[in-house]
Formats: structure tokens, sequence, C-alpha cells
DNA sequence: TATGAATGAGTGTTCATTCAT
DNA sequence: GATGAATGAACACTCATTCAT
């Protein structure tokens, strides 16, 4: 379950100033990509924004989608690691409950960078493509692993299949809240939105099923 | 509840011979954007693909990005009309699984445009998105609605809210086949997602909750 | 002998108006690469040494190496349609001596495109070298043309091998005459040089032993 | 006629060292500039291929050209102490033949070098231009030398500018040699090439006339 | 109405040169 | 003396848009 990296070479050597330039760079493009996206930012733009100038910027990259692979590769390590924080030792209904709201949270509190991401992964190129969805599905695999827990405990009685597509759409889900913001913060706060989401997700529309017309 | 339309200013008069013109536009549009996105796409290309030459394309339109418009636009008027097709009579819970059912087929079948719309839409300046966003809601209006005819029918006990994120969640489950085929499309076939997505969507977490337990 | 043409793509479709944009082109561009070199010449000199915009420049080329294709190319077929109107009937000396001074005749009227051609025909790439060489080739081949009648009439007495390298010096000493100009036009009118060279030539260092001695 | 030196300045005291430095890049610089030119070459190669940094080049050069200029100069003092190893005390014509044949083979050895020579001299600027020409006059003059004993010896009998005028084409057959090798060394073997050659500037044109059309 | 040649601002990228360490 | 990170002017090339025919 290592991370994978496609590496982008440098001129520059010294691998702690890569480090930083590069964090740098990286802070500055999210910033841009959210306000005018990839294709309408331009290198000099990001160079400007992360503090150095195009020459120096191209001693870190050799083109700009080097960037935006950087930039996604970036994002998908920090929602990661914020994911892997939340602690699913048990495997109860409550747990699962803690863990999604868990993950609605981190999302939104990464919303620009997880908008960025949904929105520019496709501008990759093919080759650099499957670096990344390679690392959303260790995501999705995140999710996947907190359900499965509930299956081994005996909890729940799910089979693989389920356990995925459940998986994908608490992932998707989450997306959601920052995608459609436009639809959703305006009508709701996030608390309500986790409640809702969870609501329907553990009740399923039959936990609606009017009780009174079955007497 | 009328569609509302941002004009797209012509040089030319004849109103038919706009639509017809348009439509050839709008068709290799979908093609190219699919291929390698709006931004990648050159209006030469678009003309060229039209059938007519870059003078003719510009009689019709005024930017390249109301060409955007004019696609993502179509695009919705015809997954409209697809959905619109259905028969939702009786607010049963039966009938609100053939909807969603339905609905799913309608996405699927029209893979490509939706992909697009999905893509691009950002692309879109500030000032055509409203008239985009609307489209938007009125979509998810519909699956409101089919929703709605059950709480209203007395078979469901939904409040509004409820209502609402219940239809965004199968909206957006929907585009989900679309815009996640790289992971859904290569384990599952579409009776095969329909099927899991109506389960989960029904039956919820506690469906799933081991009776075993319950002894 | 047909000439063979490595076609340059052109987004213009009037084969009229790339003929006369291409040769506005070439003719600038001879002179800008006289004084700087092909390197040092930008395409926008280029452009408007031609008397028209950078965008009108690239309707009729796809890189900047097609305009030195082009100007090479032209300036061997301008070469070599002025070589081809010297008359060699008749194989003999005179005859050949005439050919040889109209040849220097033609170079020195070129000199500033022959000392383009020589200076700059290294900088074309491996994959349109082959074509320009070929033109060299044709170009030797009327010089070799020139002294081979003269055999074929029984007025010399040469195998095919001192054919052809007596066809190379005398082209290589017609090109002399331009590319050592900074030498040889200080001291000599181009009169003297083709009496120089013709006196050479002829006699051989053989012609020039001293006379007296063999007394 | 001491050879004349351009100054090229230094930031370095230490004279050995700057003289090991620099056969270092002179080194290094001809097998790239004979591979890719003097313009499509960097420092940044420069300097890797010479085996010290980007810093390190500009200690022992002020501008890349100062690079081109060493180089040239390097090329031509080897070539001329090459040359200057031959003997030509007698001044016999079989002396003069095996003159020109020790140049030819030295051309032949020195291909690579001299082919730069040949190819990037025009590269250098006016101001260092008159220092190099310098060296292609001392290097013909050599060539006259060579000759101008025969005709003092009483073997020739030759005017000034005849002997100038036959050293300056023995040269340029010489590095013809080197410059049109796509051409002869297909052809021909060194050796053949210099019989050719010899046969050719000793016997003259007329020195093939056919002799049966005398009688 | 239809055409396609013309335009030039704008883009990604390179590379000679400098200078703090 | 040696290093290599930083710089930005300069370059080749693109493409949305216009307009004379």
């Amino acid at each position: 379950m290592e991370r994978t990296k496609r590496p982008v070479p440098t001129s520059v050597k010294d691998t702690q100033l890569i480090e930083k330039r590069r964090a740098e760079m990286i802070r500055g493009s999210v910033q841009l990509f959210k306000q005018k996206g990839f294709h309408r930012t331009t290198t000099r733009e990001i160079a400007k924004a992360a503090g150095f100038s195009i020459g120096t910027l191209y001693e870190y990259i050799r083109t700009k989608e080097d960037v935006l692979y950087l930039v996604c590769d970036s994002i998908y390590d920090q929602v990661k690691s914020r994911i892997e924080q939340m602690d699913l030792e048990q495997g109860t209904l409550e747990n699962l409950k803690l863990g999604i709201s868990h993950f609605f949270y981190v999302i939104d509190e990464m919303q620009d960078e997880v908008q960025v991401l949904y929105q520019e992964v496709k501008s990759l190129s093919k080759d650099v493509l499957p670096y990344v969805l390679e690392k959303e599905e260790e995501m999705t695999a995140m999710v996947e692993k907190l359900i499965q827990r509930c299956v081994d405990n005996g909890v729940l009685d799910m089979d693989k299949d389920h356990v995925r597509m459940l998986a994908q759409n608490i992932f998707v889900l989450g997306q959601m809240w920052g995608f459609r913001r436009w639809m959703l913060q305006e009508n709701f706060t996030l608390e309500e939105y986790i409640n809702l989401q969870i609501d329907l997700l553990f009740e399923g529309v039959k936990g609606y099923e009017k009780k009174a017309a079955l007497k």
C-alpha cells in the first residue's frame, strides 16, 4: 500500500530546497486554479504566486502539466493524511457514522483543494493519469476499510460489492458537498448536511415508509 | 418553470438556418470536447467538424465560449426531454425504483454528452453560469418530484430537506456512473450498478444489520 | 532528373498566393540570413522583412526551419536555372572554358544567395538534408556533363573519376569566390579570378615548369 | 609572423589552471559543436562536458562566444603545428607533391576539428573575426611558401598571383575533403582522393588532351 | 451568407549570465 | 576558486477573432 510517485525531474539538486520551493508553488497554484482553472492560469502567474521568477519555476518542473500533477499529488497526500488520523478501531455502526462524519469534515476543511482536484484531474495527460487514479483508489479503499470492519465484526451482513459501492457513494457524496456547493451550501450548514446524509445512508428509503399505513 | 435561454447573437437572420447550423456545430463539438476538452479544441476544429468555414462559424456565434454554452444547453435539453418521457403517475415505491432506473439508463445512453457537460461547465464564464445552474436545478427538481409524489401519496414520510437531498444524491449517483467509469464500468454492468444502487438507496445501512444479533 | 520537393504544409489554399507570399518571405530571409545567420534571425524579423505579420508567416510554414528549407530550395532552383541557360553544345576546350567562366559569373551575381546556402545548409535537420544534397548533386552533375561532353567528343581522355573530381573542384572553386571573398575580392576582380583559375585548371602545375631548364 | 591572440579575460589568476581548464573546455566543446553546432549547444552542456560546473565555466570565460573563439583558435594552432612538422627544404615538384599530400593527411586526421572550424567561424562576432582570418591567412601562407620555394628554386615559373591562387586552391581542396565528405568519402579513399587531386593539380586539363588528335 | 487570409496579443519554454555562499 | 540556484529577456509558435471579397 506504498504510495507511488511519478518523479518530476529538476535541475536543482538540493532536495530540501526542492521540497520548499514546490510547496510554495503548490500553495500559489491551488489559489489560481481554483479561481481561473488550470488552462486559464499562465506559468508566469504561477511563478509570481509562488514568489519566484519564471526561470526559477522551470528549475523545479519541466512542463506546466508537472505543476498540475504536483498540485493534485500534494492534495491527495494531504487529504489522505487527514483521513488517516481518524481512529476506526471498533467496527460499530456508531463508529462508522463517526468515520463518515469525520470524512465530511475533512472534505469541508480542504474544500478549495478538493474542488481543484476534482475539476482539473482530467486535464492531466494520459501518462500521469494512472498515478492519480491510483491515489483515488487508495482513498476509497480507506472508506471501504471502515465499512469492512463492521462486516468483519459481525455487525453488518454485506457482500464485497455492496461494501465497495457504499464506499464509493460515501466518497462521492463527500465531494458533492464541495462541487455542488452553489446548491448545497446555500441551504444547509455542514452539520445539517452530514446529519441528512447519515440519515439517508443509514435508514434508506424504506426507513421512511409510512408505518401508519401498515396497521 | 419555463426554460430560460441566454440569447446568443447572430449576424444571420434566417432562424431555420441558425437552428440547422447550430445543430451541426453542437454535434461536432461534443465529439471534440469529449476527446480533448474545451480548452484544447480550437475554433477551426469546431468549424471543420461542423462542416463549414471558420468565417461561417463566427456568423452564428460571437465567441468560442458561446459554443460551449450552446453545447451545454443542448445537452441539458436532450437529457431533460429524455427524462420527461418516463411515466411517474403513481407515487409508489416500485414506481420510484423504476424512475431511478430509467434515469440511470438515460445517463448511460448519453454518457459522452453528460461527461462533456460535467467536465466543461466550470469553463463557462461567470455570466452564463446562472443559466446553466438553473438547468441543473430543473433536472434535480424532476427527480425531486418523483420522490415527492410518494410523499404526497402517503407512501413515504419525509420532510422537504430529506426529499431534496435524496434527489440530489440520486442525481449525483447517476452522474457518478459516467465520471467514475474508469473505476465502475470495469467492475459492474449497468444493470448490476443499478441494482446495487437501488439496494443501498432503499435498504440503507441498517437494512444490512445482522439479524442473528437480534435474537 | 526531375526535381524532388519536400512539400511544406500550409494553412492557406490559394496556390498563387502561396507562391507570392513565399517569394516575399524568401527575399527577406536571404538578406537577414546573410547578415546575422539563420540562428540569430527571429521569426518576427522574417515576418517583418517579408512584409506581413508573424501570424501570417505561420500560415505559410510550420516551423522556422521550413523557412530555411524554402530559402535553400529556392536558391538552388535559381542557380540551376541560371546555369541551364548556358549553351554547351560543342564539347571543345574553348567551350569548356566558356562554361566555367559562365558558371563563375552566375555565382558572382548570386553571391549573397550562394553565401547563405553555403553557410546555413548544415543548420537543416537530418530529415530535409537529403532533399538539399540531392540538389547539390544535380548541380555538380551539370558541370560534370560539361566536361563529359569533351570526353565524348574525343577532345579529352579522362576516366569517370577524374571527370567527377574535376567537376567538384570547379564547383567548389566557384563557391570559393563567394565564401572567401574577404581574401579574394580584395585582391582580384572577378575577371582576374576567372582567368587565374582557368589558367591553373587548364595548365596544371606542370604547365608552369621552367622550359629553360629543359634545354 | 608571430601568432596574435585576442586575450580572453578570466577571474582566475593561476595561469597553469587556466590552461588546464580551457583545454578541458575545448576538448568537450569540439565534440558538442560537431554534433549539434555552436548555437544548439548550451553553456551548461559545455560545462558538463568539460567536467565542471556552470559557475566555474564562467570563471574562465566571459561569454559563450569566448568558448567558440577559444575552440577555433586552438584548432588553428593544432592544425598549424601539424603542418609545420612537414619538411619542405628542397623546392622540387616531388617535394611539393609530398607537401600537398601531407597537408591532406593532416586535414583528414583532424576532420572533426576542421569541420567545426569550418562551420562555426561565421558565428563569431565581427570583433574577433580579424583574429581568426589572420590565422587562415597564416595557414594559406604556409602552403604558399611551399610553392614559392619551387619558384625560388627555378623549378616553376609562376608570378605571385598564380602562386597565391594555387595555394588557396590547395587549401580549399583540402577542406573540401572534410566538408563534402557526404559526397567524396563514399566514393573515394583518402589515398584515391589525394592521387586524383594531385593528378588534376599537376597535369591540368591540358594534360588530358587526346594526343591522338595531334597527329 | 459564406469564405479564408490576415492579425498580433499571448503562451510555454529556454538559456546565457550573475552572484551569494 | 568552485558551486549551482536565481533571473528574465527572448524565442518559436498558437489561435480567437476580424473583415475584405
